[in-house]
DNA sequence: TGGTTATTGTACCATTTTGATACAATAGTC
DNA sequence: GACTATTGTATCAAAATGGTACAATAACCA
């Protein structure tokens, strides 16, 4: 993924496929708040989802797992493919163009990118903690942004980040996917804020913590003095 | 989607995406029991899930819908894009040969059908009784075969088919999606024998009817005579 | 040291949903 | 008119969920 826009000039000995690509919506959880993983086009005010093609000789998940590792720098990140964004008229010469001449590079009008693409859409769950955000060659900025508060999306990454957004909320509860969220250990209150922010409401405390305990798959290990004049929650672990 | 293996030697005027198709899985339900539409190709003993290609000009979902009326003669069919296929060994070079050298085409090395593909799956629901079966020019055959019973399936469509059934069952309860395949009228025997075989399992009738009238969906229309010996159920419809 | 405060864990009751059984209604057969 | 198979509905028990109450406790403060 170096230097994208040169690919077939250069001839590099990994072909892609042309026309498919990959966007990634990383998701993290920090602060009480639901954030993603973002990228600023150098020159540009446009963000946009990390992103990237499928070579010949891999997998697409396997592609999706190489652009998240470039990305954010871990490996064994929970990935799950949610959707295919084929219209046709999703071709976005106007930013690749713009891109391109701030960056100093020529295309002519034949170009792949110029052409239409199809992109498979992979959502990715990580521990906020564990991330270093990693710029590619055509950024100037990689980082997290809150989902309430996002910046300008290039193309049509609004669409993708919303049904990302769907996706993860109706899995919460069959996959019990959240947990991919937190760090290894974690209070009842963390977990419950991470559920409301994704479900977007409140839920009963109570209610919640019973919920959960009755799953049976929490082990409660030690407990966390927050400094907090209150009593002290329990940690607790999958 | 006429002699599919001549496209590029024939340039036609509308260009498909390359490495890219379409799969569908075709549901029907008659007598008590799940169907899926195949196509067995001309000359070898293998059937397949119906497919093709996505032009240029259009959507994938205008392609899957292209697909669709072409083997069913129906438009408005109820779709569902659930999975993309795309390992790097899905390339499927022994059975595209023997089609072509059965129906008497050449192709040399790096015909692009011999690439590895990326096949987007989309699932359809259907009312059985108003299907008619359509083959297209490699196949000779187009109909309906039961989920229990299945032939042999070409490529890696039995995965397709099985990711496609889980689709459908898991939207079951939650998108009501069901009743597309059912005519427009229908008993609550049909339609709790319907959810019966799609999630494989026995429900309790009453408690089934109770559900299903408590969602204030169903329409009460007159009552079906069947001549069977019993009271006779109603009819009912969305 | 003992009172105060904010938060946590759990118990408990009311309400709703679901599981399972009972039974009356009825279309056709004999 | 009795009999059979099936349908529609009522009913009770059990489980899940919504909502409130309250005891436990970590830090703070007088």
């Amino acid at each position: 993924m170096k230097n994208l826009y040169l690919t077939d000039e250069r001839k590099p000995k990994k072909r892609i496929i042309e026309q498919v690509s990959i966007d990634c919506v990383i998701f993290g959880f920090y602060d009480n708040q639901l954030k993603v993983l973002l990228l600023k086009f150098k020159g540009v005010e446009a963000w946009a989802l990390p992103g990237g093609f499928v070579f010949h000789s891999e997998n697409i998940e396997e592609a999706a797992i190489r652009i998240l590792e470039d990305r954010t720098g871990i490996r064994d990140i929970y990935l799950e493919q949610f959707y295919v964004f084929g219209n046709k008229n999703r071709q976005f010469r106007e930013v690749h163009e713009q891109v391109m001449s701030v960056n100093g590079i020529k295309a002519d009008d034949t170009h792949w990118l110029y052409q239409r693409f199809i992109s498979i859409g992979f959502y990715a769950l990580v521990d906020f903690s564990k991330v270093t955000p990693v710029s590619d060659d055509l950024s100037d900025e990689c980082g997290w942004y809150d989902i309430e508060d996002m910046p300008n999306l290039a193309f049509d990454h609004p669409q993708i980040l919303q049904k990302a957004l769907d996706a993860l909320r109706s899995n919460l509860d069959t996959q019990l996917v959240g947990f991919n969220l937190l760090p290894v250990t974690f209070t009842m209150g963390e977990l419950q804020s991470l559920y409301e922010t994704i479900l977007g409401k409140k839920l009963i405390r109570t209610n919640f913590q019973r919920k959960m305990l009755s799953l049976e798959i929490l082990e409660r290990v030690e407990k966390k003095y927050s400094g907090g004049s209150h009593k002290a929650p329990y940690l607790y672990r999958l």
